[in-house]
DNA sequence: CAAGACTCCTGACGGC
DNA sequence: TGCCGTCAGGAGTCTT
């Protein structure tokens, strides 16, 4: 699903067939695509406009206006935004007409996805933790922001909160590269793993982005139509019952917080309890 | 503060 | 073959 990587390969596609380009024709359709304030409204601000930047907060995608206004959205599970010479009247929720003659789309088939026009991103946005590729997010400030909360690993990753732009299969991969196990509490997370973990983020989100992102359905593509690649390097997700790459173990897959989450027994070895808690939840 | 449940939505998939 | 129940999942909201 559309992570940080995989806004980011929007962003970034997107962005060359947009910048300098003017809206000449604005359309919401269905219900529930604005997060905030009428179709009306927002057609009308976004009429005349010109898209000066394209860029990403979180998993966040932000077009900069020339009249210093943002239209800001999220993708959610299946929401996809491209530029396309025809149409999708099936699945598309907002349609922008460019100066080119080209359309700037907003398709969901899930319908989750959200769009709303803000004078400042902390009006469009909630709290959101720090970006994990802008150096913020190192050794020292993991161990420190571990400890200071007691959370399992699991869940504290996907909060947006506490860092931005994870979503649930960069996670699972992340603590693998960790060694870390996600019932594990992020108190009892010693500094050196602290350390690990701040350093897997990185790489596996390096690393997905050089691949364009993660296909492993119909769903996400790239704006231009490809799949991402990054799925063919999974250690964990959605490999349960196979060969872990590094150790051989069979990898698992249990539910964390109504998520499916896969890791390796022998790479990420369960903290105390662990199994039983997990064992009582499968009962429940 | 932590954590679980529930909601939105629809394509895909398993079972019979 | 076809119908139907179940699942997946980001994030907000509500409850425990």
């Amino acid at each position: 699903m559309p992570e940080l990587p995989e806004v980011e390969t929007v962003v970034r596609q997107v962005r060359p067939q947009v910048v300098g380009r003017t809206i000449v024709a604005a359309q919401v359709f269905g219900r529930d695509v604005l997060a905030r304030g009428t179709p009306r409204a927002f057609c009308a601000a976004l009429v005349g406009r010109r898209i000066t930047a394209v860029r990403r907060r979180a998993k966040y995608f932000v077009l900069d206006l020339d009249d210093g206004r943002l239209l800001v959205g999220h993708l959610r599970m299946t929401g996809r935004l491209y530029v396309a010479r025809e149409p999708d009247p099936k699945r598309t929720r907002a349609r922008f007409d460019l100066d080119d003659g080209r359309l700037l789309l907003f398709t969901d088939v899930r319908k989750f996805g959200r769009l709303q026009l803000a004078r400042t991103l902390d009006e469009a946005l909630p709290a959101l933790g720090p970006e994990p590729l802008d150096g913020e997010l190192d050794g020292a400030w993991m161990a420190a922001a571990l400890a200071a909360r007691r959370r399992l690993l699991k869940p504290l990753l996907l909060d947006q909160s506490f860092v931005a732009g994870l979503g649930n299969i960069y996670v699972d991969e992340s603590l693998h590269r960790a060694g870390l196990h996600p019932l594990r509490s992020s108190d009892g997370v010693p500094r050196q793993r602290a350390f690990a973990l701040a350093d897997a983020i990185r790489s596996v989100l390096s690393a997905a982005i050089a691949a364009e992102g993660s296909s492993f359905d119909t769903f996400y593509r790239t704006p231009e139509g490809r799949p991402g690649a990054f799925q063919d390097e999974f250690a964990v997700y959605g490999r349960d019952g196979q060969p872990c790459r590094a150790c051989g173990a069979l990898i698992r897959r249990i539910v964390v917080g109504q998520r499916g989450t896969h890791f390796c027994p022998r790479c990420q070895p369960a903290p105390r309890g662990a199994a039983r808690k997990a064992h009582m939840r499968r009962r429940t």
